[in-house]
DNA sequence: TTTAATCATGAAAGCGCTTACATTTATTTT
DNA sequence: AAAATAAATGTAAGCGCTTTCATGATTAAA
């Protein structure tokens, strides 16, 4: 390979001037310039990014840290972000934190050792005063999916309790009055304040919560299966289900469907987030449109603006909107 | 950051001592060796892994290439990559080809600038010479999913004939004798092999072949929805209807439903591949595994010991057996 | 003991770039 | 035309490591 010392050779400058045409930040005159890049085409030169870096104290990485690659959740996140970032010659080192404490640490503590420049992070199980912490350091730091107070513009996040207020008001507007609610884990965030939405649509429609239609999941499939049952055996009728995320939609309509209840005639199912597969699903879930994509390619400019002062393209936006997407998994009941 | 130079000045060694110890190749005494530690220890000593691959000539980090960073497919094996690599202390760049050529190309060559010491590609639509060009630089390459002789070593595959044989085989051992076929892309060899696998276990069971029972797709679900469709249009009826991949199965099974067939009824499905949302698909897919989170825990594996000189765990296999997944699509004919 | 062989350590030259500063060359200004 | 200013280019010092080679300290062999 081809270093920059033959290109200036070649060309016949200095250097400092083949370094100078690479980055196109100082002047150079159009000849000396031609000169340069015809050395460089000549060679086939490619500058090596490891030495750029270590001479300029950037990485140009950024570390991506997420659940799960797998699952349906982060796909479309990573892939968006990986777009943006490495149409701006940056790469993305993905990770995963396996929504453990320890792990999502370690999984950080790896992307720093590797000197990312950025960290975009949708960690669950650290706690704030770990994160904060974090940005105190010398990397930049955004947050997906989470909001703490003190690094709000660093924050991107989902309105969660107008997406549970959303899902349940579905329900309301298709006239069903007993709503049973499989909630995520109530020490997570998102959990939570979808909850509130939930009761908040409740109360707005004059419905009473009843605790005994609710139950609290994990966010996993088989929980929305047991938190079906679960909420069967108390023997409280109900016409709508909402979910607090596609998983558990997912695992209530199987295990309704082998109680022999019919979905949606006799039993309306919403989810939340509207995953992937959510369209696979028979009969097709209606669901909120959790815009996770959305929060990633925000991200993703924030940190070419901030980090790598790219000028900005749009203005920012910090909380993002959820929607109904409408299919038909819920009914109108008579 | 504390520097190694440091680190040599408060043990009272020189720098060449310190990277010894970091690198535990070269003998060191005890004392020295517990000097250098204890005063790593007190800097909080991180080695810049930036300084250490222009130094070594080595990045330590692997590039992967994968048709998509979302859906079903890549999740779990970009996950073993990941998870196997990083426990070594490399790291990996993920990058998305999206089955076209140019962009395979792009992203590879962007791989290539990163000064990646291995490729892990799951390459679709660059050409075997391209390949076979690209395995003669100063990077190892390997594949996942697809073989070529020259460079058998480096291929990680599956049976495709094989699975093609057993998803048709199955349908057959359940008393079907009129079964249609939608098949992947036949430019696409695994396409190709899976068909050639249908065929065998019809002509062994002494079933002639229809072309008319046949449609070629593109893997997508719409394309399964359409070939469902078109296969219903040439009025040859036919009892069950393999798939040569799961997200047809799913469009197909959404189409026939649509037309008020019921499923497994009077209509058996058999996909391919196993993706995570077969068994949420209603009712449950019968389908074909297709190892390709083995295959990516081979690669990553095979990438330690032979870029990073680890000593082998185990034998390789480049050769992987897909087996049959028995659920609920697929049922006994009377 | 003397000599050779072995082991532990240090000195210093890179790895391929960036960038502050110095120098040269071209352009204005008076 | 000389002096002042601006623009283009070069020089060289790092960035934080690895690694070869040389040297000094030990140990083993004679």
């Amino acid at each position: 390979m081809a270093t920059i010392y033959e290109v200036s050779k070649a060309a016949g400058v200095s250097l400092a001037t083949v370094s100078r045409v690479m980055n196109g930040n100082a002047r150079v005159s159009d000849r000396t310039r031609d000169k340069v890049l015809k050395a460089m085409d000549e060679l086939g030169y490619k500058p090596n990014s490891i030495a750029q870096s270590l001479a300029s104290n950037r990485s140009n990485s950024v570390g991506l840290l997420v659940s799960a690659l797998h699952g349906s959740f982060f796909g479309n996140m990573m892939s968006t972000v990986e777009d943006v970032l490495r149409n701006a010659g940056k790469h993305v080192i993905i990770t995963a934190g396996h929504s453990d404490e320890q792990q999502e640490k370690d999984a950080i503590e790896f992307l720093l050792d590797r000197r990312c420049d950025a960290l975009i992070l949708h960690a669950e199980a650290v706690s704030d005063e770990y994160l904060l912490e974090l940005s105190k350091r010398d990397v930049e730091v955004v947050l997906i999916n989470r909001r703490i107070e003190e690094m709000a513009e660093h924050c991107f996040y989902t309105d969660n309790e107008l997406g549970g207020y959303l899902a349940t008001k579905a329900a309301i507007d298709a006239g069903h009055t007993s709503i049973a609610y499989i909630s995520g884990p109530l020490f997570k965030q998102d959990a939570t304040e979808r909850l509130q939405g939930h009761k908040r649509a409740l109360s707005e429609a004059g419905i009473k919560f009843n605790p005994q239609l609710m139950v609290e999941g994990g966010f996993h499939e088989d929980e929305g299966a047991q938190g079906y049952l679960d909420l069967v055996a108390v023997n409280q009728p109900f016409t709508a289900l909402v979910c607090a995320n596609d998983e558990m939609a997912s695992g209530a309509m199987t295990a309704a469907r082998e109680q022999g209840v019919l979905i949606p005639e006799q039993l309306s199912v919403v989810g939340f987030d509207d995953v992937l597969f959510a369209r696979y699903l028979y009969p097709k879930l209606t669901t909120i449109d959790n815009p996770i994509q959305k929060m990633g390619n925000e991200a993703a400019h924030w940190v070419l603006e901030h980090v790598y002062k790219q000028k900005k393209t749009s203005a920012h936006t910090n909380l993002f909107a959820p929607k109904l997407v409408v299919r038909d998994s819920l009914m109108e009941i008579k």
